[in-house]
RNA sequence: GCGGGAGUAGCCGAGCUAGGCCAAAGGCGCUAGACUCAAGAUCUAGUCCUAUAGGGGUCCGAGGGUUCGAAUCCCUCCUCCCGCACCA
C-alpha cells in the first residue's frame, strides 16, 4: 500500500511539472487584472537554505499563490545578492574561482527552493555578479558622479582589518563589523562616497507616507537620520580665529565655561604640528578604536588658547578632547558643564567652573550640582535673559547673535554619506580611471561594463585587482594616454539598492530598466525580509529611488509600499547561523515529511512577525493532519451533481454548514492579508473538523453530500496557498480538471449566509455544554433529558428590557421596573430579579437571541442530535405545561434542563 | 541615558486599535474515560477555587482611576526583550 509520504512525493513531482507547463507563475502581462508585486529580499547564496529562509519563502509563496487566486497579476521573482566578501573567502578556502563557487551555490539554492515548491517566475532571475547586472551598477555610479552625488575624499573611515576593507557607518554595529564582529578601526583613506545626506530630509519626511511599514523600522530609520535643530554659534579666539560650534541648547550659552575641539579638528591638527604634547595626545586619540574611545574617561588637553564667549565676552579656555566627534556638527563644541553630563565630567576632571544657568521650574535651591541638569527650565545667571524659559531664551539668544553675525540657525543630521568603496575583489568595479595628465576620469558609458577579471589568482594579500596588470593598465578615455583603473569595488548594498527594479524588465538592454515596465509594476506591493536590514538596505534602496525620481527615471518616491519584517528562527534562543553551527537543514525534513508538510508546519507554528524558537515537535502531527484530510477525501469523495444546493430541502444543520462554508473563505482571506497565517490555519482545521463531523454524524438529507463536497472543495482551495502540491492532488481527486489557480479563491455567496441557522448551531452548542456541565456536577448518567422552553411572556419582557438597555445611557432599575411592572403586573417578583441582572450586566442580556417560536423549532431539530450524543431520551416542553422549578427559571435563549 | 515593544491560567500563545455571553480561543503538558491483549495514535470530558443542577468566588505584572460594567480605556510603579548610544 502506498504511504501518504509517497502520495506527497508524487504530487510534488507531478504538479510542479504541470504548473511549469501551464505558465501560471508568470505574470499575465496583457491582462486587465490588477498588478501585485510581491518580493522577498534576494538572498546571498551560500551553503544551504536554513529554517529562516524556509519560513520566509513559505510565507511569501503562500501570499503569491493566494493573490493569484484572488485574481491579481502577480509578479513574484527571485534572484541573488551574489557579490560579496564571504564568497571570496569561501573561494580561497575551497580553491575555486568565486564565479564557479557562486554558480554552484545558486544551483543548489534553486534546487532547494524548487523542492519547497516556490512559485517564482524564474525567467526574471537576476544576480548581482552577472555582467549584465553590474554593468548597471556602474552606470548608476556614473550618473551619480554626473549629479555630484558620488565623490571621492580623504576621510577618517571605519576599517575592518579582518575583512581588510572599509565599512559604511551603517555597517558598524557597536564599534564592530556587521559581518565578522571584529573591532573596527579608524583610518584616514581616500574613499568613494554617495551623498545620501543630500536626501536626509526627504528620507525622513517620506517615512510618514509609509503607512504599512512597521513602526519599529520607521523609528530606527528616523533615529539613524537623527535630525536635530539648533544653531551654529561663532566663537572667536583671542588671536582672532573663528571657531563655529553647533548646539541645540543656545539657552545655556551663559553657562559655557570652556570649549572643546575634536582631535581631528583643523586647529587641533595645526597645533599638533607645533606642540609635541598636543601631537602625542591627538595621535593617540586617533589611533584608538571607536569603542575604546567611548569607554575611558573624559581625557583632554589644554591648547593654551582662549576664546571669547559671544554673549558675555568672558574668556574661556579651549581644550582638545576625544569625546568630541569630528564628524558631527562642526567638530567643536561649547561646553556647558552645568547642563551637559559629558561636559560636567570633563569640568570636574580639569577643575573648570560650573555655572548653572537653567533652573528646573519647580526647584528653589539650585546650586552645588553633583551632576548636570540636562532638562529645560527657567534661565538664571544669564543677564537680560533671566526669567525666560529655555525655549524662549533659545530663540532670543540665537536671534540676537544672528543680528551681530555671530550665529545662524542650523539643522544637523546624524546621517553621514554612504561610503561605497570596498578594497575587495568580488564586487562591481568602480568605473573610473586615473590618468597622470587628466586626473580622475569616468569610464564612458558605452564602455561599460568594466569587467571583473575572472581568471586571476585571488589568494593574495590585499586586493587582487591591484596586482592584476590586465585589469589595472588601461587607456585614458580622455587623452588616450596611459591610465590606471580604480581598484576599489562597490559595496554590495549598491547592488541591492535597485535589484527590485531590474525584475520588472530583467533583459532590458538600453537601461537598468524599462520605464514602462517599471511604471506597471513598481512600487513593490509587499516586501518581505529580515529586520536586520531595517536601516542598511531599506535606507539605501529608498535613497536610490529618490535619486532616480529626481533624474526623471521613475514616478514613485518610495520603492516598498508594505513591509513585513519576519522574525528570526532561533535555536535555543540563538540565531541560526553557520558560524554557530546550529543550523537546522530543512532538506531532511522535506525528505521525511514532504514539502507541503514542512510548509504547513512552519506557517502554523507562529506569527510571521515573531521570532520562532525552532522545534520540530509537532511536525508529525501536521503530517498526520494532512493525511487525515487526504484520507477523508479518498474515502468520501463521490461524484455529485454540479447543481446548486437546494436550500429549501435543507435542515437546520445543513444550512448551518452551508452558511459556515460561505463565511470561512472570507475569514481566511483576511487572515492571510494580515499575515495572521497561523490563526487562519487553525480556523481551517476547525472548519474541516466540523465538516467531517457533519458528514459522519448528521442525519442524511438529500442535500448532504452536495453540501459536504462543496465544503471539501472550499477547504482544498483554501489549503492550496500553504500546501499546494497535495491540495492540487486532492482537487484532482475531487474530479476537477482545472488547476486550483485557475479556479481561484472560493467566493462567498452572501445569500447563502444564514444567521438563523448559525444561531441554531450556537444554541445547540450551548445546550450541549450545559448538559455536560450538569452531568459533571451531578455525576449522573441521565436516561432522560428534558428541555423546557421559558414562558412566553418572558420573551416579550426580555425584548423590552433589551430595548431599554439599548436606549438608556445608564441602565436604570427604576425605569425598567416602572414600565415593565405595569405591562406584567403579575410577574413583578420574577421581573425584578431579571431586571436586576440586566442592570448589573447588560451584556449578558443584550446578546440574547429572543424568539419563542424559533427556540421551539430549534429544540425540535437538535433533539435527535442530543439523543445520539448523550444516549438518553430528550423531551421538549413548554414551561407553561410543566410543574418544575426549572420551568419557572427558564429564560429566553436558556431553556431549563432537567436530567433524570 | 534615549526610544520602541511586551508582561494573560503549569507552559506556549490569542484577545486587547471599536470596553459587555471573557473564567478568557487554540496548542502543549497533565488527569479520567472510550478504543486496544497492551503501548502508541485517535476520540470524549476535565484541568484557578468552590458547588451532587447549568451557580458562586477570585483572576489577565503591581497599585490606583474612569465606567452600570475593564484583560481591554487613563495614570503611577515594577520586570523583561529589542534598537540606538560620548551626536553637543
Amino acid at each position: 500500500m502506498a504511504s501518504f509520504l509517497d502520495t506527497l512525493k508524487k504530487a510534488e513531482e507531478k504538479w510542479r511539472k504541470r504548473w511549469k507547463e501551464s505558465g501560471i507563475f508568470k505574470p499575465d502581462e496583457d491582462s486587465e487584472k490588477p498588478k501585485y508585486y510581491l518580493l522577498e529580499m534576494y538572498p546571498y547564496p551560500s551553503g544551504n537554505l536554513h529554517m529562516g529562509h524556509t519560513r520566509n519563502y513559505s510565507i511569501g509563496d503562500s501570499v503569491a499563490r493566494f493573490k493569484r487566486m484572488k485574481g491579481y497579476d502577480v509578479l513574484y521573482p527571485m534572484g541573488w545578492d551574489s557579490f560579496g566578501l564571504p564568497t571570496e573567502n569561501a573561494a580561497i578556502d575551497k580553491q575555486i574561482s568565486p564565479e564557479d563557487w557562486t554558480k554552484r551555490c545558486i544551483d543548489k539554492w534553486k534546487e532547494q527552493m524548487e523542492s519547497l515548491g516556490l512559485s517564482y517566475d524564474w525567467d526574471r532571475e537576476v544576480a548581482s555578479h552577472w555582467k549584465d547586472y553590474y554593468k548597471w551598477d556602474q552606470w548608476f555610479f556614473l550618473k551619480f558622479l554626473e549629479k555630484d552625488l558620488a565623490y571621492k575624499k580623504e576621510a577618517e573611515v571605519n576599517y575592518c582589518s579582518e575583512c581588510k576593507t572599509v565599512l559604511a557607518n551603517e555597517q558598524v554595529e557597536g564599534g564592530r563589523c556587521w559581518r565578522c564582529e571584529s573591532l573596527v578601526e579608524k583610518k584616514d583613506l581616500n574613499q568613494w562616497f554617495f551623498k545620501i545626506t543630500d536626501y536626509a530630509d526627504e528620507l525622513l519626511e517620506d517615512l510618514k507616507e509609509l503607512e504599512d511599514w512597521p513602526e519599529k523600522v520607521k523609528k530606527m530609520q528616523e533615529d539613524w537620520i537623527g535630525r536635530s535643530e539648533g544653531a551654529e554659534i561663532i566663537f572667536e579666539t583671542l588671536e582672532g580665529e573663528e571657531i563655529p560650534v553647533y548646539t541645540t541648547r543656545a539657552d545655556t550659552l551663559f553657562g559655557c565655561t570652556f570649549m572643546v575641539l575634536a582631535p581631528e579638528h583643523d586647529i587641533s591638527e595645526e597645533l599638533a604640528k607645533k606642540d609635541e604634547k598636543i601631537r602625542d595626545f591627538v595621535e593617540r586619540a586617533k589611533r584608538l578604536k571607536t569603542s575604546e574611545r567611548e569607554k575611558k574617561g573624559k581625557e583632554g588637553i589644554f591648547t593654551g588658547k582662549k576664546a571669547v564667549n559671544p554673549v558675555n565676552d568672558e574668556e574661556i579656555p579651549i581644550y582638545i578632547a576625544d569625546f568630541v566627534l569630528e564628524t558631527y556638527g562642526t567638530g567643536a563644541i561649547m561646553a556647558v558643564p552645568a547642563h551637559d553630563q559629558r561636559d560636567f565630567e570633563f569640568a570636574e576632571e580639569h577643575d573648570l567652573p560650573i555655572i548653572p544657568v537653567v533652573k528646573p521650574e519647580d526647584q528653589e535651591n539650585f546650586e552645588d550640582l553633583d551632576k548636570a541638569y540636562e532638562g529645560e527650565g527657567m534661565l538664571i545667571n544669564s543677564e537680560d535673559y533671566d526669567g525666560m524659559n529655555s525655549q524662549e531664551a533659545r530663540e532670543k539668544i540665537t536671534d540676537d547673535l544672528k543680528d551681530d553675525g555671530k550665529a545662524t540657525r542650523e539643522v544637523n543630521y546624524r546621517l553621514r554619506d554612504w561610503l561605497i568603496s570596498r578594497q575587495r575583489y568580488w564586487g562591481a568595479p568602480i568605473p573610473v580611471v586615473y590618468c597622470d595628465d587628466c586626473g580622475m576620469v569616468p569610464v564612458p558609458e558605452e564602455e561599460l561594463p568594466v569587467e571583473l577579471p575572472t581568471d586571476i589568482d585571488i589568494d593574495v594579500a590585499g586586493n587582487p585587482l591591484e596586482k592584476e596588470k590586465s585589469f589595472l593598465e588601461t587607456e585614458c578615455p580622455n587623452c588616450g594616454g596611459k591610465a590606471e583603473r580604480e581598484t576599489d569595488t562597490m559595496d554590495t548594498f549598491v547592488d541591492s539598492s535597485w535589484y527590485y527594479m531590474r525584475y520588472c524588465s530583467p533583459d532590458f538592454e538600453d537601461a537598468p530598466f524599462n520605464q514602462e515596465d517599471l511604471a506597471k509594476w513598481m512600487p513593490v506591493d509587499q516586501y518581505i525580509g529580515g529586520i536586520e536590514h531595517a536601516i542598511l538596505h531599506l535606507m539605501y534602496a529608498r535613497f536610490f529611488v529618490k535619486v532616480l525620481n529626481d533624474m526623471g527615471m521613475c514616478e514613485m518616491k518610495e520603492p516598498f509600499k508594505r513591509l513585513l519584517t519576519q522574525g528570526m528562527v532561533l535555536l535555543d534562543g540563538e540565531k541560526m547561523s553557520k558560524s554557530k553551527g546550529n543550523v537546522v537543514d530543512p532538506g531532511n525534513m522535506i525528505e521525511e515529511y514532504g514539502a507541503d508538510t514542512v510548509r504547513y508546519f512552519i506557517l502554523s507554528t507562529a506569527d510571521p512577525r515573531r521570532e520562532l524558537e525552532w522545534s520540530d515537535e509537532g511536525i508529525e502531527s501536521k503530517f498526520e493532519y494532512l493525511r487525515k484530510v487526504w484520507e477523508v477525501i479518498e474515502k468520501y469523495n463521490e461524484t455529485t451533481t454540479s447543481d446548486d444546493i437546494e436550500i429549501e430541502n435543507c435542515n437546520l444543520r445543513d444550512r448551518y454548514v452551508v452558511s459556515r462554508t460561505q463565511r470561512i473563505a472570507g475569514e481566511i482571506a483576511v487572515d492571510i492579508e494580515n499575515f495572521k497565517i497561523s490563526d487562519g490555519l487553525k480556523k481551517m482545521e476547525n472548519y474541516f473538523d466540523e465538516l467531517l463531523k457533519y458528514k459522519e454524524e448528521s442525519e442524511n438529507t438529500s442535500q448532504k453530500s452536495i453540501i459536504f463536497n462543496r465544503g471539501l472543495e472550499t477547504f482544498v482551495r483554501m489549503l492550496y496557498p500553504f500546501s499546494p502540491h497535495v491540495s492540487e492532488e486532492m482537487w484532482h481527486e475531487l474530479g476537477k480538471d482545472v488547476l486550483i489557480n485557475e479556479k481561484g479563491w472560493p467566493e462567498s455567496k452572501i445569500s447563502l449566509i444564514d444567521e438563523k441557522a448559525e444561531r441554531g448551531e450556537e444554541f445547540y452548542r450551548n445546550m450541549r455544554e450545559d448538559i455536560i456541565h450538569i452531568k459533571n456536577i451531578t455525576e449522573k448518567e441521565p436516561s432522560t433529558i428534558q428541555m423546557i422552553v421559558a414562558e412566553e411572556w418572558k420573551y416579550e419582557a426580555f425584548k423590552e428590557i433589551q430595548d431599554f438597555l439599548e436606549d438608556m445611557e445608564k441602565p436604570n432599575m427604576g425605569t425598567i421596573m416602572g414600565e415593565l411592572g405595569s405591562d406584567f403586573p403579575e410577574k413583578k417578583k420574577e421581573l425584578s430579579e431579571i431586571a436586576q441582572r440586566a442592570v448589573r450586566n447588560p451584556g449578558k442580556i443584550l446578546d440574547r437571541y429572543v424568539d419563542h417560536g424559533f427556540e421551539i423549532s430549534v429544540l425540535d431539530q437538535i433533539k435527535k442530535r442530543l439523543e445520539n450524543e448523550f444516549e438518553a431520551e430528550v423531551k421538549v416542553a413548554k414551561a407553561e405545561e410543566v410543574e418544575d422549578k426549572k420551568a419557572r427559571r427558564a429564560e429566553p435563549g436558556k431553556p431549563g434542563i432537567v436530567l433524570t
